[in-house]
RNA sequence: GCACCGUUAGCUAAGCUGGAUAUAGCGUCGGUCUACGGAACCGAAGGCCAGGAGUUCGAAUCUCUUACGGUGCACCA
């Protein structure tokens, strides 16, 4: 039940509606204060009274009942603290009732939502650059779907530009089939960083790429069938990871996909009058907007990012009919999303206001910025695979006689790393380090995994019963139902603000209030008339952590 | 120069639409301790919430401003 709502539409506050109400009441710093409060504050000037009267007036007319169980008024505040039992019934048996979709809801029922995430390039490796993107928009794809919207998890493959002209150059000069069979992605990549340490030294390689990326566009033969291999290359490649991270896409529809789209939101934008020439280009102003220009067409007639991007939210718009499209893609851009949102809004397109730059913030390596091109970077897979290892490691020796110590160590490795990238508001900064990362103690996934081995463990021993008791909860036990209770809101909040980290906040939450409780309840040995209540309570958690880690894809081992 | 973002304990961070003594983890020091799994639990030390001004009964939170840091600003994506 809403306890919230149950209070707001029992305090008393002339020309305030419930639905007010309901918003201003807060939780206390101090569960020993109450459940919920609320402050009084703001009546005073209308109401003309001081708050601690106020608070005392309204105490009067609050009557103790079955769900509130006490009414205090202090410093101005209301306080009130609302039966433990009803909470534990209502909240363990919704859970339990519930099972995995405890958390989920129709909230999104008939809406779809679109959201363009990853998108690697072809040819470069996946490095830890490219893992908030993905892992933020694997998450945000999950918790949409969970809230029942239809989502479109869209991979917008960088496949278009002059780069796989040099990586053609690259590889026709130094490279042979065998190399780039054999070495994968990795080859590809150190062609292509070959090429820009050449080109340093002969700015001729530039032109013959460029020349190469023509052929591609013109359709030749040849070097279409060299760049439909990379692309096969690529994706198989990074579906290895796409499969350890969770992560699913419904289309990898990427910019080549929309070479032949962009013509008519040229004509679009010329016929609309917004297309101007300036200096030999075609762009459209912004100064009105504070903005520099949008560059659509270059000077010599060439396409632009700005022009697919357009070309990709007009196919997607009609295509899926979203109610929101999310580019889940790193701060660096904003600009140029607020640049071609205002064209499109320009262009009369009333759904402009639904496209949402999901920005979050850069990842660097404590030596400075990362480079492809340079070659200073830090593999995905190579991160992913040291994380693995050391947990291999730790079960080994914590619990050498495991069955499946693989499948665990895998679960738990890709846990870390994934937790890692999701437990920061997303727009905050990170630096790279592995310390920080192969940690496993305190605020980790491992901590929330561990968690759920401990309350499994004790499941194992124990079913909990059809039917049981519920006592007065002890604080332990009442700080553990009240934080499962507010799952749903998390699960929202989190879609709301496309914000992943709230859950994994939460989870770390649920998982710290567990121990403390396993740590200071008996559930096993507890006395009859208890036993059932706790078991059920271990259940429930056990879920609701299972239901959060997975919306984040994390795994939860039944030992560890 | 202009724009956007950030600045909270030694380090890394929470703090939702302003509300009661600012919250965790790591690290440090001390304790629980022979267990329903110690990858745990408890306690201590550690803070002019970058500086200043304003709005308000009340500001880490809102506004303005300064400083520092990051990012972006015309034919790359």
């Amino acid at each position: 039940m809403d306890y919230k709502r149950y209070i707001a539409e029992r305090i008393p506050v002339e020309g305030v509606s419930a639905n007010e109400i309901c918003d201003l009441l807060a939780v206390p710093p101090d569960p020993s204060m109450g459940d919920y409060a609320f402050p009084c504050f703001r009546f005073a000037k209308i109401l003309r009274k001081s708050p601690v009267a106020i608070a005392e007036e309204l105490k009067a007319k609050i009557p103790a009942d079955e769900v509130i169980s006490e009414v205090s008024a202090v410093n101005g505040y209301l306080n009130f603290k609302v039966s433990k039992v009803g909470l534990a019934e209502g909240t363990l048996s919704r859970i339990l009732k519930e099972g995995a979709n405890y958390g989920s809801s129709d909230l999104g029922a008939g809406k779809t939502i679109c959201l363009d995430y990853s998108s690697v390039n072809i040819a470069k490796p996946f490095h830890i650059g490219h893992l908030s993107t993905t892992v933020l928009g694997g998450a945000l794809y999950r918790i949409f779907k969970y809230l029942g919207y239809n989502a479109v998890g869209i991979n917008h493959l960088g496949d278009y530009g002059t780069q796989f002209g040099k990586l053609i150059s690259a590889y026709r000069r130094w490279g042979n089939r065998e190399l780039v069979e054999q070495g994968g992605i990795r080859a590809l990549n150190e062609l292509y960083v070959r090429f820009h340490r050449e080109a340093e030294e002969d700015p001729a390689l530039d032109d013959e790429a460029r020349a190469y990326f023509k052929r591609i566009e013109e359709g030749d033969a040849e070097c279409n069938e060299l760049f439909e291999w990379f692309k096969r290359l690529t994706l198989k490649d990074v579906q290895k990871i796409y499969d350890l991270l969770d992560i699913h896409f419904d289309s990898y529809a990427g910019e080549s996909f929309y070479s032949d789209k962009m013509q008519s939101v040229i004509d679009e934008l010329r016929e609309k009058g917004l297309l101007v020439e300036s200096r030999g280009a075609q762009i459209v102003d912004l100064e009105a907007y504070g903005m520099p220009p949008c560059i659509i067409l270059k000077s010599d007639g060439s396409s632009l990012y700005a022009t697919r991007d357009m070309a990709a939210a007009i196919y997607r718009k009609k295509t899926y009919d979203f109610d929101k499209c999310l580019y889940v893609v790193a701060y660096q851009q904003n600009l140029h999303f607020r640049q071609f949102f205002k064209v499109l809004e320009l262009m009369g397109k009333e759904w402009a206001k639904d496209l949402v730059h999901v920005a979050y913030g850069m990842v660097s390596l404590e030596e400075g910025a990362m480079s492809t091109r340079k070659g200073n970077v830090v593999f995905l897979e190579d991160v992913i695979n040291k994380c693995i290892e050391k947990a291999y490691r730790i079960i080994d020796e914590k619990n050498p006689s495991l069955e499946n110590k693989e499948k665990v160590a895998e679960q738990v490795g890709v846990g870390a790393v994934i937790f890692g990238a999701l437990y920061n508001n997303k727009i905050k900064d990170i630096t790279f380090s592995y310390d920080k990362v192969l940690n496993f103690e305190g605020e980790t996934s491992v901590y929330v995994q561990y968690t759920c081995a401990r309350a499994a463990s004790v499941l194992s021993r124990a079913e909990v019963p059809a039917s049981y008791e519920v006592p007065q909860p002890c604080d332990e036990e009442a700080e553990l139902l009240k934080a499962l209770a507010e799952f749903p809101d998390t699960v929202r909040s989190a879609a709301e603000k496309y914000e992943p980290s709230y859950i994994a906040r939460y989870c770390v939450d649920v998982a710290q209030k567990f121990n403390k409780f396993y740590f200071d309840c008996k559930i096993l040995q507890a006395e009859e008339g208890v036993r059932g209540f706790r078991l059920a309570l271990t259940a429930a958690t056990l879920q609701v952590l299972r239901n959060a880690l997975s919306l984040l894809g994390i795994g939860v081992p039944e030992k560890m």
